[in-house]
DNA sequence: CGGCATCCTGTATGATACTG
DNA sequence: CAGTATCATACAGGATGCCG
């Protein structure tokens, strides 16, 4: 029961949001349902304004602020593209920072799947050998610690 | 570039919070700071009413309703306990399903520690061995697929 | 210590309408 | 298609005070 971490992550203990946990600095970036959704789908390749907005089912007053906020938080880039004849377009992608933050969503998605209820059970599959993908802590010596056994430094 | 999930997360497009996709329900569930941050504390061993005051910096009003909706969606238990010769005082204590949700948190903290910033960059370790712990994605073949080699099925 | 009740502000999101 | 503008609602969270 020798919790490692119980307190460390908040000395200061300033109010509100100054907090320099970096779960929390996370949480103030994309703490949000309209956030993460839109991450979620810029995840699975989707890049246009619309396909945001119908994919997640936001209003497209949200999904306009929130890809804002994201592109200036560094985690999409948008970039103007012109198809041959066609007028100039806005494509939305992830940045490599944008990129770094699948492992928090998939795993969000597996305990929701898990443990929600009303959630589809849906899986995720590596394309390339058809098996199921999850999310897994490991320290750099491919031990998998139980909660217990992590500590901060 | 052939991203195998685009679009299909959401088929219903129902209006407001009614999505079903895994995802969004867990951010339903745990996607607030004072949820987050009240998880963390929890998976890091905090067990008392004031120590999640004092280390997570919310107020009390918050955190007592925050408990109670934790504690209702199951990822938290909450046990009453009587030290000798004390009053009775209540635990909250991690449940399976709470402690399911570490990997997510931990995602959560590994990207705010690298791109968040502003974010005291601490490390997680594995007690035993004391080698940094991260999260990763992999299939069950131990394959770490990228972005664009995960699909839904 | 471990809360709950009340008031107040800021923001996340929905609904609707309008524009280039 | 890709937004912007405006209005309204709901809720997160801070501040304060009370209670057993």
């Amino acid at each position: 029961m020798a919790f490692a971490l119980a307190g460390i992550m908040n000395r200061g203990n300033r109010k509100s949001p100054g907090d320099r946990c970096p779960i929390d600095r996370t949480m103030q970036v994309v703490g949000t349902r309209s956030a993460i959704l839109l991450m979620r789908e810029a995840l699975f390749g989707t890049s246009r304004f619309d396909d945001f907005v119908v994919r997640t089912g936001l209003t497209d007053a949200v999904v306009a602020a929130r890809l804002r906020d994201l592109v200036q938080a560094g985690l999409l880039s948008k970039e103007p593209y012109r198809e041959p004849g066609q007028r100039t377009r806005h494509a939305y992608a992830l940045t490599d920072s944008g990129r770094d933050l699948m492992p928090a969503v998939l795993a969000l998605g597996q305990w929701g799947a898990k443990h929600a209820r009303g959630a589809v059970g849906r899986t995720f599959r590596h394309v390339e050998c058809g098996e199921p993908v999850r999310t897994v802590v490991e320290c750099t010596a491919h031990h998998r610690p139980a909660v217990e056994q992590i500590e901060v430094s």
